[in-house]
DNA sequence: TGAGCTTTCGGTATCGTTACCGATAACGAT
DNA sequence: ATCGTTATCGGTAACGATACCGAAAGCTCA
């Protein structure tokens, strides 16, 4: 009655077996040198006793668990939990397995080496590689498996990033070719690479087009649907309000359009949205959302690649990896027949 | 060169505090039993070197991490996504640390003791507990801790789960007292306790008020937006139509109104639509949906909560832990003016 | 028949950490 | 001055798995 753990252990399936420890290990791991009747009888036993070896032991020995690591801050942000979507296609696909930490904000809050500490907390023992999905300056050791998503800088590491600037030129640029001339924006922080690129698109279908940039017209937000309703009732408040309204995200145009709704706005009639994403949603609102399509899942799984990649030896190259994006054209936008 | 591990080892913070790494452990794990001088410089060596103790070595020596781990099939269910959320909110307030593992389906799939497969790889060693939102029947040794959400069965566990019966026969005495006498149901996959509950209260709404049942109103679904489509095609391309539709989670509801739209069915003019979940969008589709508040955060939450009173050593009886559910009147639904 | 090779397996060291035991020094009390 | 007590620390043995080495048995071939 020493030994009541809980799970079975590799010992326990080897004397049952009747063969050592290192023959289990052998079997477990699909070793070519066991005999085809022992490989059989062990496998037998390790089914019925529901055996499966603990990644912390076995990480800790061997060095290769085949699993990946995805650091997240936020789960609130639907555009984390697609990302995550698309790194768990790709890893299934490949086999491996996935862990999702969210460590302890409150923990971490102001270490400057908090992705260091969450790293060696993982690292090798548990997992193979990570992937990190959240906003903040990585700080690193550079031998370590580790892909970024839509980072904060440009870095040393390997980064999944959508072609921001291009899509929200695109964007904007459509909306102006409508007539539209006071085109609001509702940005997202400013700690993120892709929010500067997307104000970025922005003045520059403004510029090309001749138009002024008016700060009046500009709210930051989050990429939050909190953040942004108070962003578009300052921007609907307007004396002489925007008569479209590029938000940097479908969440954001979502609060645009709830607040517009609020305020007996029509949308497309009296004001033209136009989000970011083309999150699944976007495409059921009413009327759907015109959006620019970034597949969020795309780069979870193109980060997963290259990450995967990276740990089975292949040479992954330290920069921005960028996916395209496209406008979606549906029915949140109208021309504005104004002065044209 | 033989030690080119990417990590910091305890044993390098010791060498570089002049002390051994019984001290620094003894310092990681807030003993009394270090000089306050020592404790410091130690401290001050392990935040230079971004040290943090690997969770497999800690774990499997200590068998107490302070993680709790959660399984999770299926990343594409929002309602997934909201529970883990639940369970992250808990998490973080008791100073816990999060990990979701998403195991490989294709690997596990048919094996009948993959549940017990699962802990044995993170038990102990990594988690000091883990909660199931999987709808599978669950077989397990009942002395570790383990909470499951939405459950298949009722089952040996402590379980979180809402009153969905009484939800669903809220909602549909709602319609059946607005006018509505062909009441469409579109169900979830039988295999969950609450897909089954929630239909059992579409039963006794219309058992109550002396209707019956018609077969033909009944389309089976998953819960998911795409399965709901063909269901709501079904339902809404009867010839007779039915003049209400109550979905069993508002993913469908959502999947209801799109197909409506598309074949010129006004909500709530030519039908009346009412969900269950009360997802964040629901209140800002175009009409805003009424639907059965279920708050799937709290669920998560409490599942969290009694895990971690498990964990920590207090009594949890294995039962159903039953969240209230309310009815959110919204807009989607209005009387029926016909034979009523 | 025996040398040499292959197949199959067991024993031992080890991964990074904590638990436990015991050693040392400092200090007060008698 | 001696002893007991306390504060502070170091050494060693595990945790559960895999890597590596080498042993035993079986086989081939001269």
């Amino acid at each position: 009655m020493k030994n009541q753990s809980v799970s079975v252990r590799i010992q326990d399936v080897a004397r049952a077996a009747g063969v050592s420890v290192s023959t289990v290990s052998r079997v477990l791991n699909g070793r070519d040198d066991v005999a085809a009747a022992t490989g059989q009888r062990v496998r037998k036993i390790i089914d019925e006793l529901g055996y499966s070896s603990s990644l912390a032991a076995k990480g800790m020995r061997s060095r290769h668990n085949h699993v990946i690591g995805v650091i997240i801050f936020d789960l609130s942000l639907s555009f984390c939990i697609e990302v995550v979507r698309g790194i768990d296609q790709m890893v299934q696909a490949q086999a491996y397995d996935l862990i999702v930490h969210t460590s302890n904000r409150a923990k971490h809050s102001g270490d400057p080496a908090w992705e260091r500490k969450v790293v060696a907390q993982l690292n090798g023992s548990i997992v193979d590689g990570i992937i990190f999905v959240t906003p903040a300056t990585i700080n690193l050791p550079t031998n370590y498996p580790v892909v970024t998503i839509d980072p904060s800088d440009e870095g040393a590491f390997p980064s999944v990033i959508a072609t921001n600037c291009k899509g929200a030129y695109t964007a904007v640029r459509y909306l102006i070719e409508l007539g539209h001339r006071r085109v609001g924006l509702i940005g997202g922080s400013p700690a993120l690479l892709s929010a500067r690129q997307r104000r970025q698109g922005y003045a520059q279908a403004h510029y090309e087009a001749g138009l002024p940039i008016l700060p009046e017209l500009y709210a930051e937000g989050d990429y939050s649907y909190q953040t942004a309703l108070i962003g578009a009732r300052q921007l609907l408040s307007l004396p002489e309000r925007p008569t479209a309204i590029m938000a940097a995200n479908d969440q954001s145009a979502f609060a645009v359009m709830g607040i517009a709704n609020q305020l007996g706005i029509r949308v497309p009639q009296d004001l033209s949205v136009i989000g970011f994403d083309n999150t699944p949603e976007s495409a059921y609102t009413t009327p759907p959302l015109t959006t620019v399509d970034q597949s969020i899942v795309t780069m979870g799984s193109r980060a997963a690649e290259l990450l995967i990649q990276w740990i089975e030896g292949k040479p992954v190259e330290d920069r921005l990896y960028e996916l395209p994006t496209r406008l979606i054209v549906r029915a949140s936008c109208q021309a504005w027949p104004g002065h044209s």
